[in-house]
DNA sequence: CCCGGCTTGGTGACATGGTCACCGTCCGGC
DNA sequence: GCCGGACGGTGACCATGTCACCAAGCCGGG
């Protein structure tokens, strides 16, 4: 890696020339395609990564086999959970797979822990995102607790709609993301088509009154 | 704070000198009654702290207005949310209440940024809580998601129960702690009193039969 | 001692969500 | 055109959450 990626992460740009070549000399580029798991259960974590584009999935087997849906990282971020198991030396918990062709920063352990010791600015970074995180894991635990799964698919649909208003999802893919059975999102589906608030093909999902999902989504007035 | 507070928690003793000269400097004690509000949704961080005796509750209030627990910071510990939020400059989202009388161990903003920066041993004492506490929120997220509350209650009884097998707890308290209604606890309390695995009281459980509730807490055959 | 109010616990009715079983339909490959 | 697999639809049933209301114990004041 020779090009000077810092450059491309907020926060990182604004760092001391020396910290962004202790930066430089520790890391290497990554290349993943799509589908690949990134680390499993059980496994030490031996790399930091910071994503430059694609997205990763994060999520979790429960003992009953189930799925949960942890988080997504996204390019510009970092994976709270490898600087947890890395600051830690304990293993990964959840497992971690590539939903699309990823590129990213890879520094590993020693360097990482160099980087941290010494650059403020970087331990900035990091911990900024991992107190969002943290953030976004209660609120995850506030979404499955409020139940009303209508109220939290509406907001699921909105947030993965293109900018043309379609959802290109199956129920099946919509009930994994939201931690639910995919009967759950037909029925809510199906009410949703009943008042003419989306339009269904197989495979998708066209918002057709994207205002009247915004409204419960926010309101939980059903 | 002149006494040596720094070993009295693991992971302290161990430090260089010059390191445990340093907390010592910047910290200081401090002394909270039972039931006080120790930061609230909203607030910044400005203290970092070790417990040293007594227990806090953190929990978060959901937009329904409904309270979940989220964990329980011992003697020897310190706050997760803190720590993040001290690195990351951003708000308390959840609450902090004292449950006991407590003693801790507090440090300043400045001086804990200062201890971060210059001691690994200090990292890897916070990072490790951290991580375990991530982790205990992943099984958290588990935990509610399971479903199944004869199992959770269960776990919960043998969890608060003293030596002679007593829990001191009214239906209300356990629903709270679970995140259910008082009236899911009756009825599966109902339920265990009717195989007789419990003896029931006012305001408390005696458990009659702890290796019933072991064998379902752990099996999760009903 | 009695009374009234509060806390605790008990219960039935109902809504929602998760699970199971099963079926119909669509699509792509042969 | 046929076939198998993916996708979607539906009804029955169970567990939990919610609401409404009541009963029993506890406690302090008069």
């Amino acid at each position: 890696m020779t090009e000077d990626w810092t450059t491309h992460f907020d926060g990182l740009r604004d760092l001391p020339a020396d910290e962004q070549a202790l930066l430089r000399r520790s890391a290497h580029a990554m290349h993943l395609p799509a589908g690949r798991t990134v680390f499993a259960p059980g496994q030490e974590a031996q790399t930091f990564f910071l994503l430059r584009t694609g997205t990763v999935r994060v999520q979790q087997q429960t003992e009953t086999g189930r799925e949960v849906f942890l988080y997504r990282v996204h390019a510009g971020e970092s994976c709270i959970l490898t600087t947890a198991c890395l600051l830690s030396s304990e293993a990964y918990t959840a497992e971690a797979i590539t939903e699309t062709e990823v590129t990213a920063v890879a520094i590993p352990r020693v360097g990482f822990e160099a980087i941290i010791a010494g650059s403020a600015a970087f331990r900035r970074l990091v911990f900024h995102a991992y107190a969002r995180r943290i953030a976004d894991l209660f609120a995850l635990i506030d979404d499955i607790l409020s139940q009303r799964m209508d109220v939290r698919l509406a907001a699921r649909l909105l947030a993965l709609a293109d900018d043309s208003g379609q959802v290109q999802a199956t129920h099946q893919v919509l009930a994994h993301e939201l931690g639910t059975a995919r009967e759950v999102i037909t029925r809510t589906l199906a009410e949703f088509h009943r008042r003419g608030w989306i339009a269904q093909a197989r495979g998708a999902v066209r918002l057709a009154d994207p205002e009247a999902l915004r409204q419960l989504a926010r309101g939980g007035t059903r």
